[in-house]
DNA sequence: GTCATCATGTAAGCCGTTACATGATTGC
DNA sequence: GCAATCATGTAACGGCTTACATGATGAC
């Protein structure tokens, strides 16, 4: 019952969509993360020995190349169809590929971390890639918890700018555009989230509008 | 000759506009860094240990409560003359501070690292914070680096939404405007470091707007 | 009398980064 | 032949986080 980190999250949330090997995850992982938090192999491998010893995850059989249709490998095998160097490479011999798969251990596991109030700040965005996994109560919950956080940064930033040349001003002017920014996405977030949710927004003589 | 940490360049970088000590500087970084980067006591202080040790920092006299004025500590000084609070502990005893000063290896290192190419780009904010300590032409580099960087990450952002419900597409969304405004502002940082910078932007032949 | 603030540290653990090692295949 | 891509790992190192330890003082 660890507690499933950053990368670990992502990894998982990424399996829930299907079966995937180490380097194809890696490339998944780039493209949610955005290019230059470069997960490198030797953060990645580990992390997948990690949750496959914690049970989270399991090694399947690499079911590609021998029978190429399997489960949610649907859009590899749409570039394997069109690609002619792709279905050489399967054909002749490829390096052995150890095919991770979420357990539902892992997926439990993740559906708790992805709600944890305790969780990683960091790790924010992350959980709202995966936030359909929640129940819409929980993804309120998220929701709410980083308005919270970061309205409060953004009472917190006062009267700093005293003795700071025109660079740093500039800095924290960009920094509070940011933050007020992530406010706004966060409240559209909320007011999306809210008209998915039965309970907890039932204000009582409220607005018609 | 080690490469400093982004922590290492945030001390070195307040140590610049007077000697601090460690509770005090942890303030500072805060309100530097934004209130929810916590710096903790326990990187912190091993920092400053691993900066002592390098040559880069140096403990001098605590001047304060003794001597209360004393170079760039006059700010603390203003507000000791305004509170009574702080008249009375510092009257009293109060316990032993160790004042950190930057030496000169460490300027030099300082100045160094912000202009690093192979820097971390996660200490961008940091050396922006800091980038007047560089001289022009090597603050421009630095945007413009910077600039590369986040056109880089923009272009590598295509088809990424297939198969991401409303929750994913709206971080995406959020992720890329985030991008272009920093894109935007790194521009502004350019335009205002060009006017500054004799050299290397010469444009000959340009446009008189 | 107890809590918050000021003030400085140590120790364990863990995760990520970097560099290294291996090996097949395709394209130039 | 050489580089690039695919593919999976290991080993060392270092820094950050968390928790713990200590101790004075002022406010309620």
């Amino acid at each position: 019952m660890l507690k499933l980190t950053m990368l670990d999250l992502a990894i998982s949330g990424l399996l829930v969509e299907g079966d995937l090997h180490g380097y194809e995850l890696k490339k998944r992982l780039a493209e949610l993360l955005g290019s230059w938090s470069s997960v490198s192999f030797g953060s990645l491998y580990p992390a997948l020995r990690r949750l496959e010893r914690g049970g989270y995850v399991a090694t399947v059989e690499d079911v590609d190349a021998a029978t190429p249709m399997s489960g949610s490998l649907g859009a590899e095998l749409a570039a394997f169809r069109r690609d002619p160097a792709r279905r050489a490479r399967a054909s002749t011999g490829r390096r052995a590929r150890k095919v991770y798969t979420l357990t539902e251990a892992g997926h439990a596991q993740l559906t708790h971390d992805l709600g944890d109030p305790n969780g990683d700040e960091k790790s924010f965005a992350i959980r709202v890639a995966f936030c359909r996994l929640l129940p819409p109560d929980q993804r309120l919950e998220l929701f709410r918890r980083r308005r919270d956080l970061v309205a409060a940064g953004l009472a917190g930033r006062v009267e700093r700018d005293a003795r700071a040349d025109q660079y740093r001003r500039s800095l924290f002017e960009f920094q509070d555009d940011r933050l007020h920014r992530e406010l706004a996405w966060v409240d559209q977030l909320i007011a999306s989230a809210e008209t998915e949710s039965p309970t907890d927004h039932l204000t009582p003589g409220g607005s018609p509008s």
